[in-house]
RNA sequence: GGGCGUUUAGCUCAGUUGGCUAGAGCAUCUCCCUUACAAGGAGAGGGUCGGGGGUUCGAGUCCCUCAACGCCCA
């Protein structure tokens, strides 16, 4: 307990209560709490190797409201925070930073000084490095940035045990990640598999449904005449891909399509490359899109990889890994003009292929018309900037419902089962799930990642063993297949007939996160601590990515632990610039957070986050900023103020109507603010604390006061004392988890220990051995006439200050025994020296009122 | 094409089972240096609650319908 300083600030308090918090452990978890006196939060780990900005500032702020919230409950809060340092990002972070680029085949080498630390010059060829060098580089940038973002995240005032920090690239993420890797093999729930992947040809890797996005382009609808086998003319095709026609393996139409009815059965060739393909039925042949029937190659599009699978095509591929048509033309083109016409294409990208081809059909009069512009959907990578392409390869896949009805329906039923908040987003999840159309895909064809954790064995014509793969001992974990060797082989084994060959791949980013309520709760590796924090109370989310990261995580958890992994989803908005428009640096509208926090202070910043209701998209808005500086400058001053009338015992009861009046408003103000609470709706608790604590500067403090400095009556200056002393208590903690600094600061000018340990006000302490009901009624009419003295001043354009010689109330009976019940702080505050008062029925209270004469 | 959300004052938004004269902040205007706070305070003006229809004694709130904007999924 400090005393109250002469000329309260906020200038200063973050460094001083964030040390003090360090220091105290004020947010340590207490781990022998029992999981029913814990409150647990899946905290989104923020990537590294960005840089935090006014989102993350806004969507961490409601969190941390809530925790504190349970905290001041009495729960013992489990408020971890991780560092997403796995994945492409940082891979290319490194790469850039180092001079380096990673090579699974090289071996490893201790100690490794990469070329440069910091801009490596631009006609620097990249060194190639191991695996786990790579990781170590990886490790080193990162822990710089991470040290970046704890200060940021310490000094908005997030109530974070830091002791609890993770990242998801450290051994201990890597190995919780391969472990349920296994499990889910061991389970039959992961599985590998040779097929037709989404495919980015600038990062060569597969990408799962959940990275996809549709982009608008534009294309070309070219007419393309494929001849009927007997010899009867043509059928005309239209397709915005005619490079693909050297894939062709059927042409397909609507089962109901009169037009081609009788063609189904037979065969047309196709043009230039003259290959025989089937005509057939299949009903996601669109009957109004072009001409009707469709070419279907292998593959196009995800409609060619249904249909393939469907009618049993045959493949035909000739797009290659780097987005190129293959070398050699593809099985089944055998015909000697077609396969020169091939030969043309060989080698091209698909877009220059595009060009040449649709000249070839053109010379040859193939081709009907011009092409016809069109703009139409794509897909393409969230993160790359060609279209994907679909090549055939091996991966691993997780099952998370897209083929298996009933476990669709059980992840719909786990979904169900959540509190959403707001409750609408419950529809993205189910409407995601429900829209399923494959397994989950987890391997990338990446690098600085979680290596999928098994070996194949090579059998003596040294061919790859892909259906029983190695697996290692859980204990041994993590490895890594490209340098760890699997049990029973040795090295010099490595890659040789009979020997053994590591799994090049990694795991999708969202494979590991997907687990951070394990890694965070510390599963298998202390499972003491994950029964006490296990399912989690809260996970806090934006809610773009429902389908991945929270989708992924219910799909581990349903098949590790049958449970859903917490019981509450808080799903954020996005922050808007003051346009409305998203915020993006290169309209140069992005304010960094450290500087908002210098300027107003983090509670300002922390008002403004905790102004917008949950899940809802809102305005940046330096102007909420500024209120919530105002409200904490005036949360000192009036503690301040209060404080000043000296000390008073605060069990004693109240006695006079007007403070029993205020402290019934607060303990409604209370009930209510827990409630909210209760329910993640930090911004209903702002909104009413806040509502009523300028109610009280503004009325009840100015009616009171000079009561509370009076000697004349002993009995009411204690009874606006203890009032205005339990209210100050009450509001302080009502604002503790909504401004942490403005009120640890002054709790400490006059209580023990932290606010944030403080036990949260209940309605009960306010009213404890106050004999009086609520009135409501007292307070309106003692305010109202209050504001008409007030008025009438105003209107008179002279100071508040100015004297009333007399004010002649007329009220009704009711509103009457109210004003005469506080009359005394009403004269008191408005400097009346006399008043009268007339009863008359119906009316509105009206006060006549008579000023001294001003003072020359 | 399916789903979800939003629409209230110039701006940003509250308005919780239907119920006082629809509220707040910002902005605007007027006034006041008042011993907690001038980085403050006291007041004022400003809205046919997106359009139309319905239920009801009573609708911003419930139902139907239309529109605009935004998002998710296909």
């Amino acid at each position: 307990m400090s005393t109250v300083p002469e000329k309260p600030t906020l200038d200063n308090i973050e460094t001083k209560w964030m040390d003090t918090w360090r220091t105290q452990g004020t947010y340590d978890f207490n781990r022998s709490a029992t999981r029913d006196a814990v409150f647990s939060v899946d905290t989104p780990p923020p990537t590294v190797s960005g840089s935090l900005h006014m989102g993350h500032v806004f969507s961490y702020t409601h969190t941390d409201t809530v925790a504190r919230f349970w905290r001041m409950r009495g729960k013992s809060v489990f408020y971890p925070m991780g560092w997403d340092d796995n994945g492409l990002p940082t891979e290319r972070r490194v790469q850039n930073y180092f001079g380096v680029s990673c090579d699974p085949s090289v071996p490893y080498v201790p100690n490794l000084q990469p070329p440069f630390r910091g801009d490596p010059p631009k006609n620097h060829t990249p060194v190639p490095v191991s695996r786990p060098n790579f990781i170590e580089l990886c490790e080193e940038l990162t822990a710089q940035d991470e040290q970046v973002f704890e200060d940021l995240f310490r000094r908005l005032g997030l109530s974070v045990d830091w002791s609890l920090l993770y990242t998801t690239i450290e051994d201990r993420s890597r190995r919780t990640s391969q472990r349920a890797f296994l499990r889910n093999l061991a389970r039959g729930e992961a599985y590998t598999q040779e097929a037709p992947t989404l495919w980015d040809v600038d990062f060569r890797t597969a990408v799962a449904q959940a990275e996809l996005e549709d982009r608008e382009r534009s294309g070309a609808y070219h007419t393309i005449a494929f001849h009927k086998s007997d010899g009867s003319g043509d059928v005309l095709i239209d397709t915005t891909r005619p490079e693909l026609l050297p894939a062709c393996v059927a042409v397909i139409a609507h089962p109901d399509d009169e037009r081609y009815k009788p063609l189904f059965g037979t065969t047309v060739r196709t043009p230039l490359f003259n290959v025989e393909v089937p005509v057939l039925a299949h009903p996601l042949a669109q009957i109004d899109k072009g001409t009707g029937i469709a070419m279907c190659c292998t593959f196009g599009d995800l409609t060619d990889v249904i249909w393939w699978r469907e009618l049993q095509l045959n493949m035909r591929a000739i797009i290659s890994r780097d987005g190129r048509l293959i070398a050699e033309a593809p099985h089944g083109l055998t015909d000697e003009t077609g396969i020169s016409h091939y030969n043309a294409l060989a080698g091209k990208s698909a877009k220059q292929a595009q060009t040449a081809i649709a000249d070839m059909l053109a010379s040859s009069g193939e081709m009907v018309g011009e092409p016809r512009p069109i703009t139409h959907p794509v897909k393409f990578y969230e993160k790359g900037d060609r279209p994907l392409e679909i090549v055939t390869s091996r991966q691993w896949y997780i099952r998370n419902g897209g083929r298996d009805a009933e476990l669709r329906d059980a992840l719909l039923a786990r979904g169900a089962g959540l509190t959403w908040h707001p409750d609408h987003m419950r529809h993205r999840y189910s409407n995601w799930v429900e829209g399923l159309n494959g397994d989950w895909l987890v391997s990338r064809q990446r690098w600085f990642g979680v290596p999928i954790p098994v070996w194949y064995q090579l059998n003596e014509h040294g061919e790859v063993l892909h259906e029983s793969p190695l697996v290692p001992n859980e204990s041994h974990l993590p490895i890594d297949p490209s340098t760890d060797v699997p049990e029973g082989f040795t090295e010099a084994q490595r890659g040789q007939p009979g020997g053994f060959i590591g799994d090049p791949d990694v795991m999708d980013t969202w494979a590991t996160s997907s687990l951070t309520p394990q890694i965070a709760g510390k599963w298998e590796d202390d499972n003491d601590l994950f029964a006490r924090v296990y399912p989690f109370d809260v996970r806090p989310q934006g809610h773009d990515i429902i389908r991945t990261w929270l989708f992924a995580t219910m799909v581990r958890s349903h098949f590790e632990h049958k449970t859903a992994p917490w019981s509450n989803a808080a799903l954020s908005g996005w922050i808007l610039d003051p346009d409305r428009k998203k915020m993006s640096k290169s309209k140069g509208n992005v304010v960094t957070p450290v500087d908002l926090f210098e300027q107003y202070g983090s509670d300002a910043v922390r008002y403004w986050a905790a102004g917008a209701r949950p899940g809802v998209d809102t305005a940046f808005s330096e102007d909420q900023m500024k209120v919530g500086r105002k409200l904490a400058t005036k949360i000192l001053n009036v503690t301040k103020f209060v404080l000043g009338f000296g000390d008073a015992d605060e069990s004693v009861a109240p006695t006079e109507q007007v403070d029993c009046a205020m402290l019934h408003r607060l303990a409604a103000v209370v009930e209510e603010c827990t409630t909210a609470f209760e329910a993640f709706d930090y911004a209903r608790a702002l909104e009413r604390t806040e509502s009523f604590f300028w109610w009280f500067c503004d009325d009840y403090v100015e009616l009171v006061k000079t009561r509370a400095y009076s000697e004349d009556s002993p009995e009411g200056s204690l009874s606006a004392r203890i009032a205005l002393r339990r209210a100050l208590s009450t509001l302080q903690r009502l604002f503790a988890p909504l401004l942490p600094f403005a009120t640890e600061e002054v709790w400490n000018w006059w209580q023990t220990g932290s606010v944030h340990q403080a036990q949260w006000p209940t309605s009960a302490e306010l009213t404890a051995s106050i004999s009086t009901s609520p009135d409501e009624a007292l307070l309106n009419s003692v305010c109202t006439t209050l504001a008409i003295i007030r008025r009438s001043k105003t209107e008179a354009k002279v100071s508040q200050r100015q004297g009333v010689d007399m004010a002649s109330i007329t009220a009704s009976a009711e509103a009457a025994r109210a004003i005469t019940a506080g009359w005394i702080d009403i004269a008191n505050a408005g400097s009346v020296a006399q008043w009268e008062i007339a009863i008359s029925e119906n009316a509105e209270i009206a006060v006549v009122v008579t000023l001294a004469p001003v003072a020359q």
